[in-house]
DNA sequence: CGTAAATTTGACATCTATCAAGAGCGGTGG
DNA sequence: CCACCGCTCTTGATAGATGTCAAATTTACG
């Protein structure tokens, strides 16, 4: 039944529960819904829905995607445990894209107007949630940053590198994880073609950086994939096994 | 001495203080700073300052800047009237970016925590607070939108046919305007060369979309606009001067 | 174990960045 | 009022990077 509640979760650090008293996250948990599992591919609403709800998974993530007007789907963000999916919604009470479930997860539901009310109530929660919804903005400025670069392995390598700092920060390990998303769902991300993606992760292991394996990813050189993140080509010309 | 207050402001409908009550109305008056013109390229705040206010321009134009660890300026977003100026922060209380004055400006400034106050006491105003922010994590999306095209020229034409909104939203000519940004910072919001940018204009002007005159753009075809932004070519292969 | 999907790899055309130079524009001072 | 200067913008040539098409290979899953 998975009724421990807010107060228990691993993730309380991360989400809105952070910093309110005992008596907010009372109140909080009390408009908390626990879904059953969503399976790989099903959606926590779609575009066009109203804002009803905002989530929170706590195992398992999630891609937001767009389907823009000629069709191409563009990826707009990634979703890991405890990162708020929903605030796409804010401007307009209607949801600018999809919530698909890359892998089977667990969300904690929470119905807006319901946290807006708490949330006038209980008084870290408000600048908790801004601060929710700041996190969340930094990630979209981060993603802005990657698609600014013109180079793909500035932006593939700036992908990991967040994508690395993400996982730690939800207390997996950041030098060795697996990708949640696909290649496709990547090169969408980044604005690039598929093979380019997959043409930066080989080249990116040829270099000794990272060592891919299919959707294993192990950093192998955390120094240098930020260098990379931030200059178009190895500074100092590696000797890739004589050539 | 600018001493008409918000309840008079032309920009009324789009800042904060849409559908709140009068009394509400006052409490944000009493908190909202006019300050002096800003000159062109002095800034309302610097990368690294700590979150003090939110700014709306009452008339000008900013652009929000952030400096790479590369030394390379991108441009985070164009900031017209009415739109909101300082949200960057809300994540870390630190602001992201520099938001540099474009052409001269007015500007209204809300201290942020003052503004937080109010907001959990005037019921219409938290709501609206949410909305604003929204709208600006929807331009942000819209700027991913156009980053993540591959074609130049999509970006580009995307990029004019949003600030014709915009324009048409602060209830200026959406079919003639000046540009208040340069091409080189038009560039680093696109992520393209300036000189991309260039040929970009030059070309939709060929082809008879638009007029420009160095910043001065006449949208001459809307329709057309909104195709390119779509689709990579023209679908119809339109008679260039017959070759 | 077999089939479909995902990923990698190769070849080639195209687009964009870069380097370079020139034109247009606005502002300044004589 | 005109000439000059600096800055922005445009335009051209070229090299290099990425998208596209195609096919082989691996992986995942039933």
């Amino acid at each position: 039944m998975l009724r421990k509640g807010c107060a228990h979760c691993s993730l309380q650090q991360l989400c809105l529960p952070a910093g309110i008293g005992v008596e907010g996250l009372k109140q909080l948990d009390s408009i908390v819904r626990r879904r059953r599992p969503i399976a790989r591919g099903e959606s926590l609403f779609r575009m066009g829905d109203p804002l009803e709800a905002v989530y929170v998974a706590r195992d398992g993530a999630f891609k937001t995607v767009s389907i823009s007007e000629d069709g191409e789907e563009r990826v707009v963000g990634f979703h890991l445990p405890g990162e708020l999916i929903g605030l796409d919604a804010l401007g307009a009470d209607l949801h600018r894209c999809d919530a698909v479930a890359l892998t089977t997860a667990n969300v904690c539901e929470v119905p807006f107007d319901q946290l807006a009310d708490i949330a006038s109530q209980v008084p870290g929660l408000q600048h908790q949630l801004l601060r929710v919804i700041g996190r969340s903005v930094g990630r979209d400025q981060d993603h802005l940053d990657m698609l600014a670069r013109r180079q793909a392995s500035e932006r593939i390598a700036l992908f990991l590198h967040g994508l690395s700092e993400r996982f730690r920060h939800i207390g997996q390990s950041a030098l060795e994880f697996r990708l949640p998303m696909s290649r496709e769902d990547i090169a969408r991300f980044l604005g690039l073609a598929l093979e380019t993606v997959s043409r930066g992760f080989t080249r990116l292991q040829d270099d000794g950086v990272i060592a891919v394996e299919g959707r294993r990813v192990e950093i192998r050189d955390r120094a240098a994939l930020e260098r990379l993140a931030h200059h178009p080509e190895p500074i100092e010309p590696r000797n890739r096994l004589h050539g």
